[in-house]
DNA sequence: ATTATCTATAGATCTATAGATAATGC
DNA sequence: ATTATCTATAGATCTATAGATAATGC
């Protein structure tokens, strides 16, 4: 009844391996897409077998997966840095543009993931709900700051720019030289916020 | 050297046969993205065989770009209604709801488009090109006609809606139930444009 | 002795073509 | 006689597995 009391467990370079393996799946995944993208080319930018690499990850299904709960943990954390919102929005969102295999990554799974069967959708779902969230609580203690502009609601600001950053990252990534991703980010958020000294100015109103 | 004097061209069902097979195309490039929908199941969607669906398109490719280009045709002319922008936009939204599978190919083809060598890369360029300057142009209008509250730039909101409208299509396409994308238009509008009759109002200043 | 790695291949696709027959139009 | 349609198949994938050998760790 022992379940498998003789498990060695994965030898000490494995982790590293497998690290290697994401690595080389977030390149072709992002050049290719889920769908296109083969586990052999995979294989080939990781330096390695076929089999090998579904030795690490026993299917595709798994590897892509792997791939994008590893964000969660290596990223920037998305807007750790200062107490500013607006100043953390826009340094991440220049941040993006030096990583622009990532950003790809992104924009084509989180797309292809509503297609019949996708394994990514649950994962894409989730994170859309987890961003948003975050972001209408962080809109929300601006306005209680009284650096909202009045009548714009939390709710409705998360969702605005959750949807326009990746809108526009996608045009981005199709025209880089045309589309400054961080300038259309600022216009729209000096449209919803008041600068931090107006708000000494603008409660008594005019 | 006369470059084939008796040809006949197609017969009279010609035309109908290749729109049918069009409407395949769009469920199945819809359902499973361009890479992963194959010519067999748009022959079998549209109820012949493959090698007929390859003698009316020649090769997928061929298929997908009549695809993309037959939109520029036969939609609603992208807001060809009133005078009103907003309105406008807000009705072409609302109407985007009764055609999933047509919003679902553009989220889904869009996103495909930017992986190496996709064949509908050009077309959406020039697409988001053109939206682009449609809807700067309109909103420079209504700039003119002092509708749009002072110091916002029509380029800037013709690049902020058209990135906005796709991303929150997108994620109502995961989450059809949750996801309102008329209100969260509207709201984005709210905050660029000024009401009619305030036009005289907000002139003065205060 | 278990894990990591390899070569080889099974079985299921997919796009595209070859080559035939049926339907349509000059 | 040309176009529309079919069956059959070539040739190139792709995921996953079988079964062997090399490297690592108890």
């Amino acid at each position: 009844m022992t379940t498998d009391a003789r498990r060695r467990g994965p030898y000490a370079k494995t982790a590293e391996r497998r690290h290697q393996i994401l690595d080389a799946a977030l390149q072709v995944f992002a050049a290719h897409g889920y769908r296109a993208g083969s586990m052999r080319e995979v294989a080939r930018t990781a330096d390695m077998s076929l089999s090998n690499l579904m030795h690490h990850f026993r299917t595709k299904e798994d590897l892509l997966l792997a791939l994008l709960r590893r964000r969660d943990d290596d990223s920037p954390g998305q807007r750790t840095g200062t107490h500013d919102l607006v100043a953390d929005i826009l340094s991440q969102a220049r941040w993006n543009q030096t990583k622009p295999d990532l950003i790809a990554l992104y924009a084509v799974l989180s797309a292809e993931s509503v297609t019949d069967g996708h394994p990514g959708r649950d994962y894409f779902i989730e994170r859309f709900v987890t961003v948003r969230r975050g972001f209408e609580e962080e809109f929300g203690k601006l306005r209680d700051a009284g650096r909202l502009r009045p009548g714009v609601d939390p709710h409705m600001v998360a969702g605005c720019i959750t949807a326009l950053w990746d809108g526009i990252q996608l045009q981005w990534l199709l025209q880089p030289d045309q589309i400054n991703v961080v300038a259309y980010l600022e216009a729209f958020l000096d449209l919803v916020t008041l600068p931090p000294d107006t708000a000494f100015i603008a409660d008594p109103g005019c």
